[in-house]
DNA sequence: TCCCTGACTGGTT
DNA sequence: AAACCAGCCAGGG
């Protein structure tokens, strides 16, 4: 039979469908005054390096049905998505503390899911 | 089916 | 510190 072509022979790092909806449940869980970075939860899911997807699947956060808390997610440095207008001021009335960089300051607000480093 | 883009990341210049 | 680059993989034109 002809070699298949699918990505997912040999190795299967494919994305499973329901991927996000897994974004959709761990970032409900992030507390008010926490904030937890695309790799971060990709990670958490299993798929480390996929942050892009992660925050691709957050861009339709929209289409779910349950209140997804988006602005709690941010990138690895602390800097916030470029529809952060409204993400800034969501975050800073719960309290979370911005550089005078304009990064959040993940020392204080790196939300870590019971784990540590 | 090819090519480009993306709410990302980590390493190298 | 900033720019650049390679890796990641799904979606859309």
């Amino acid at each position: 039979m002809p070699k298949p072509k699918s990505p997912a022979t040999g190795s299967e790092r494919v994305l499973r469908p329901g991927f996000q909806e897994r974004v959709f449940d761990v970032v409900r869980q992030i507390p008010e005054g926490k904030v937890a970075s695309y790799g971060q939860i990709a990670t958490l899911l299993g798929y480390p390096g996929v942050a892009r997807h992660v925050g691709n699947a957050l861009a339709a956060c929209g289409n779910s049905e349950l209140p997804v808390p988006w602005h709690r997610v941010v990138n690895a440095r602390g800097g916030i998505s470029t529809r952060g207008a409204e993400q800034r001021q969501l975050l800073e009335s719960e309290g979370v503390v911005f550089t005078p960089s304009g990064l959040v300051d993940l020392s204080q607000h790196r939300w870590q899911h019971a784990l540590r480093d």
